[in-house]
DNA sequence: ATTTTTGTAATATATTTTATTACAGTAATG
DNA sequence: CATTACTGTAATAAAATATATTACAAAAAT
């Protein structure tokens, strides 16, 4: 997973928020996040594809909000773009000769699905507009 | 931060909490999670710091617990050897000419630290003979 | 003395992220 | 209807990060 993509996401969005029903280029957001216009092409992609925003082509062309910022919530951007938190894994995979070796990961599975489970609960509050509201 | 960081050293208390007393060493403790014994050693360095366990060296050395495994939270663990969960920062200051680049990272960070509030308060609730009980 | 282990530094390899380049397709506008 | 300014997407390059490896001094058991 990207690390950066809740975060990149969530500035598309907070821009597109305060420029409402404006169409703004990828190659504007890029610049307010000083990365690459073809990164914020692709998770404006993956935004699309979850219908939150929709895109124009062509001169004059660029992304807007297809809903209001009120009806999207900070969890439906974390379920685009997070797969989920987790504090981590081993790279390799573990022993499955040690007893310890062979559970670790299944373990590990229940500690992070319920802490994601308790993040959704608390991401799920919070709307788009509202956290926008801070800037 | 070393994405596997939480994990090998849950790895690694899991194992010296099942040999209770015993100095394990770190060769064995990586065959276990088939990882390189160094990196074990550099994970028991960091829980010696802490005072979690102690390690003798010299033929027969190794490494156990220095305190009962009851006594341990994995919210001490996470303390250890987590900075902080975040849903990620885009890897490039962003433009503080903009009004929402100005802001962005502040305002992830207020975002950031109540979700790791929330899950501190979860993890120190289970303690590491507790989540080893189900190996 | 020899063996086995820790502790630690330095370096190399692998992996993952991000940036860049390139270009076809679309739509507005003179 | 040519030109301009965009999107969409693929392919590749570069940078950053994580992990592995090598090496060796120091410690302790026998």
């Amino acid at each position: 997973m990207i690390p950066g993509k809740f975060a990149i996401t969530l500035h598309i969005l907070t821009l597109l928020t305060k420029s409402p029903d404006e169409f703004l280029s990828s190659e504007y957001i890029a610049g307010s996040m000083n990365i690459n216009p073809v990164l914020v092409r692709k998770e404006i992609g993956n935004l699309k594809k979850h219908n939150v925003v929709e895109s124009r082509e062509g001169k004059f062309g660029g992304t807007r909000l297809a809903k209001p910022a009120a009806a999207i919530s900070l969890e439906d951007i974390f379920n685009m773009t997070f797969n989920s938190v987790s504090l981590g894994y081993s790279k390799n995979d573990p022993n499955p000769d040690c007893p310890v070796g062979k559970k670790i990961n299944e373990n590990l599975d229940v500690l992070y699905k319920s802490i994601n489970t308790k993040i959704c609960k608390q991401l799920k509050d919070i709307s788009l507009l509202q956290f926008t509201s801070n800037f």
